[in-house]
DNA sequence: ATATTTTATTATGCATGCATAGTAAAATAA
DNA sequence: TTATTTTACTATGCATGCATAATAAAATAT
């Protein structure tokens, strides 16, 4: 399929990926990004939001949107840090933990049946061009901090 | 970095990738998806809507959403296909043919830098990948729908 | 110790994706 | 021809991403 661009394969990709767990969330009355909160949170001692923010490749600014749903939903409770005023302990309640165990499913299931069914050279090439996409774009990222500096 | 899963790995280069594009749309006061749309459209005979949604990898409802803001901003037109009452012909304004050189100009030189930065193994290792996982979502859905009409 | 800067979080608004529902016209069936 | 189904939109609402702005607390500078 080397005739659809490269930001065409990733997009139109991501988004069927995307779907599909959208709609496996949609089972257990959930949602995608709602699952990988859960499965980003500590189940025993909880974790401190700022953890899951890079853990999850999501901005602070989307986890507390999606964190205060969670709530809404009795999956987490928010506990104030001890060790720092400022921040937020997020903890899974026994409902949280319950739903923690189908996102890991679903998510584990994909990612073992793609690695399965390519040969390990693909697999190398495919993070090989991600890692070419992601040094491509934080250069351009770097150049223009550097000219805004100027 | 094969440390990170495959879905994650998607997710977060395609994120990087359309903020960029982001930002070189809002250089000219517009967005990615606009960028998209203008290249799709035919400048000379315009296209009719039907044709743009596949081009793209963009839903109808998506697509129509767009082309209202893209109308509002004088970059398109919407003319009565005069082959089907229900359809819209897209045809691009001046303003739209000028943008679009642009948006041409940023894709292109996106997925050229790309390929000219990863081997040819490594790119078809990147095709295959992708070929896999949108193969596996399509046979669940098949799955699915067969199963929902047992 | 006080003033300034950085960090953590929340609130909002816009862009865009999907789902659903409604409308009008074309295509098809009877 | 008339009735039914399909197709091409359009309108809306929710989920989620980014950007910006506001607030409070921690960290740092003076």
């Amino acid at each position: 399929m080397k005739d659809i661009t490269i930001d065409y394969a990733l997009r139109a990709t991501w988004q069927a990926v995307a779907k599909m767990y959208n709609e496996e969330a949609g089972k257990e009355d959930s949602t995608m990004a709602t699952g990988f909160t859960l499965l980003s949170i500590d189940p025993e001692k909880g974790s401190p939001s700022t953890a899951l923010g890079p853990k999850m490749g999501m901005e602070g600014t989307s986890l507390s949107r999606t964190l205060k749903s969670m709530e809404e939903k009795g999956l987490i409770i928010r506990k104030p840090n001890p060790k720092d005023g400022r921040g937020v302990l997020i903890c899974l309640t026994d409902f949280g933990k319950e739903k923690r165990d189908y996102s890991k499913e679903v998510v584990l299931k994909f990612n073992e049946t793609i690695r399965d069914h390519v040969t390990d050279s693909d697999l190398q090439g495919f993070y090989n061009v991600i890692d070419v996409i992601n040094e491509f774009i934080s250069e351009k990222k770097i150049y223009k901090e550097n000219v805004s500096k100027k």
